[in-house]
DNA sequence: AACAATCTGGACGCAATAGTCCAGAATTGG
DNA sequence: CCAATTCTGGACTATTGCGTCCAGATTGTT
């Protein structure tokens, strides 16, 4: 039988897997996927040449693999502040956590997803399709968050969960970009303070008593 | 004397020149930087590999080229609305032109500057100190603009034309990065509009008769 | 404990790409 | 019109990085 990988890996085998995985996601972040080699990913996830060959039959099988990881790392994190959403002061918490992992030493400022969306979109459809999907739900967690608070009243009825979402998906991801060219997060944290001031606008204060 | 590059290039040289740089703009917007070959640059150019070498030293040094080509090019096309930007309208129609043009056939939805920005912030010192002062001009002239509709009357005196201008460009960037990724432009679109709504919020309507 | 299947290590080959070199064409000045 | 300079064309080299191979170590099964 010529070599086919396994369907069931040992706990081993899984362990080197995520190893990989991890250790190029972390490379890609920071030197771009194209800049990534493979001997820089073997050094660094302390396995050899021929482990990333068992797993995953070339480069673009791993950052393929590598954007699931990546979506499936921001979903989860996301998941947890957004998924009880229930007032303004909730989403400014969670802008907070969002400049203070932009900023955290070690990093980059720059997304872990929309660098490899800018990077890969042109080239792999596989990853912008997965990219794809995973911002679809980002903006859905926010956008039923907000429909959440409408529902509630804490917003009005013409506050649209959608386009406010997208605005606040965008200014995330345009903050980023402003972050990471001037090595700051002052401009991620402005641009999301704006989207949920603009947010804000549509609050539903107390009416006058009449 | 070894060959060293003139000071002065005859009319000859700088149009081969300038075919090389636009040539590879194109080239760098389309597969980005790291994915485009230097023979790639030379075909689409018409021209050959040792021109390359007589009019930059290096790959590298193209590519800071570039960056500052496609600099001029944004900030010049940018200046000609933004700088009598005068009301909300005037942001509304300069919006439809970034949606139209981000749309445009043979374009590729992202923007000449954030893709760059993304793939080269992390390696290259020069190009991000080019890209940075860009960004920094561009937010400046929308920040003028808000500056002087709020000195005309137009906006409310609380209205920050600094961070309103930051959330214009974070949105239009972050809207790039979305479309790119669904090849869609409802997402600039849509950022931009909320945006633009928020700009909006700050406008002084005509104070009742009292 | 012995055997088979699974997984690992590093050496190797090959293709692609950045960068070099030089002969000669086009252009400019006397 | 001749010579010097500026610029161009394409062949060439060295390097880098992707992907292959196989001997042997590790793990699980009877």
């Amino acid at each position: 039988m010529c070599a086919m990988r396994r369907d069931h890996l040992t706990s081993r085998g899984a362990a080197t897997k995520a190893k990989l995985i991890e250790a190029a996601a972390d490379l890609m972040l920071m030197h771009g996927v194209a800049a990534t080699t493979l001997d820089e990913i073997r050094v660094r996830s302390g396995t050899s040449k021929s482990q990333l060959y068992w797993h995953f039959p070339d480069k673009r099988a791993l950052v393929l693999e590598v954007a699931q990881y990546r979506v499936r790392q921001v979903l989860h994190r996301e998941q947890i502040p957004l998924a009880r959403l229930a007032s303004v002061s909730g989403l400014e918490q969670w802008k907070d956590h969002v400049v203070a992992r932009c900023g955290a030493p070690g990093g980059v400022y720059g997304c872990v997803l929309g660098s490899m969306a800018t990077e890969l979109s042109e080239q792999d459809e596989d990853v912008r399709a997965v990219l794809k999907h995973a911002f679809a739900a980002w903006r859905e967690l926010i956008s039923e968050g907000l429909s959440r608070m409408r529902a509630a009243g804490v917003l009005r009825a013409d506050a649209d969960p959608d386009r406010l979402a997208t605005l606040v998906i965008a200014a995330l991801q345009g903050g980023h970009v402003l972050a990471q060219v001037q090595q700051d997060t002052s401009p991620i944290d402005h641009a999301l303070t704006e989207a949920i001031e603009h947010v804000k606008s549509y609050e539903l204060t107390a009416p006058p008593s009449a």
